[in-house]
DNA sequence: CAGTAGTTCTCTCAAACGATCAGATTTATA
DNA sequence: TATAAATCTGATCGTTTGAGAGAACTACTG
């Protein structure tokens, strides 16, 4: 079997690497199939071969970031590293939050799919967001009543990453570019006693 | 004077009451002028009679937003009344999240404007939301090193808002409704024990 | 009561959209 | 070398989009 390129799977990847950031940008219905398969330097047709429509090319471009954030980030240790080994939390949150600023779309995908509730939303929570939930819930410290668990997790959530969601506000807004590297250090600094006051 | 409707005035309070929701809901792109004719119970063409184009329309409902904001909930006072009147900030932590709960549409405006820089953000930031960040930060405690204002704001509006500006996902994910009394109560409580563990 | 200006509405248009399809092209297999 | 499978392109379909031109309507003026 064969075709045009080595093999379809180059091509999907070239693909999905071209839809991320337009769907990002643009969020879902901003992003028109003719921008990805420009960006990507195929054809728009050749869209709906690799992926049977939108929607599913969404998915595909959902699955393939956080199939990034798991090679490169392992998973979300906020609380489990400082609970249970003692490590400073602020190293914790400064990687995460390092993370977020390498790989803005992911933030973007999640903050569009919480906008309203749809196909692409549940797809996102059922498969990606609540296991990352469950795992951040379990390892919440016993003195904490269950029903805080929302709270802190939208809490943290909120108080680490807004500031890197909305980039191009914060600078034009306060002049402070949220990805320079003292921008993250002092935000986790900032947040880290906030929220883990007695380790320091 | 005269036409079809009673007066202009009326005829565009009634599109900007369409609008809002709409704009809210499916964001600047996804939300068509037809959706918005149809809600508020005129045609499509007569959008453009009274705001020039969407971008206009645009402007008109953000404004006519903060305008009840400012009439309803009259300005930030986050800091200034713990700081100043030693009010209990959990108060105001409260009275902000009730607002932002009871208009979920301002919230969603300005996060949507934060996405990407372009005239809508600007006019959002210069208008009205650089108005509000000055005050908050000229109200920040005297210790707090001038550079860390940023990373107080973010921090503080990420925290207490991030749930509420995704409600259905918070509900679909945690099963809790964020609307609720109890949730905004004990939100309020959590979050002033952070910020302000000292009043307490 | 006629005239006029301001307001509302209908109809239309070009552009852009997602999706589909036939056919060309390339590769793998036999 | 022949054949089948996979890949890709370009054209086109039916819809929906924002915007505009001009008619229809209403209230005010003289």
């Amino acid at each position: 079997m064969g075709g045009h390129n080595i093999s379809g799977v180059e091509t999907r990847l070239q693909i999905l690497d071209a839809a991320i950031p337009t769907f990002s940008e643009r969020g879902f219905v901003g992003a028109s199939t003719r921008e990805i398969a420009k960006r990507a330097g195929t054809s728009q047709g050749l869209l709906t071969y690799h992926f049977k429509n939108k929607d599913e090319l969404w998915f595909a471009a959902a699955d393939r970031l956080f199939e990034v954030m798991e090679e490169e980030f392992g998973g979300l240790d906020l609380v489990e590293a400082p609970a249970n080994q003692g490590e400073a939390p602020i190293d914790n949150l400064r990687k995460f939050m390092r993370f977020s600023v390498k790989h803005p779309h992911l933030l973007k995908f999640v903050i569009e799919g919480g906008r309203e509730r749809n196909k692409r939303s549940e797809y996102l929570i059922d498969k990606h967001v609540r296991p990352m939930y469950e795992k951040f819930r379990d390892l919440l410290p016993d003195f904490l009543p269950a029903e805080f668990a929302p709270h802190v997790f939208y809490g943290l959530m909120g108080a680490c990453l807004t500031m890197f969601s909305v980039p191009a506000e914060c600078e034009y807004l306060t002049g402070l570019d949220p990805h320079s590297d003292a921008a993250i250090d002092r935000h986790a600094q900032f947040i880290a006693q906030l929220f883990f006051p007695h380790v320091n």
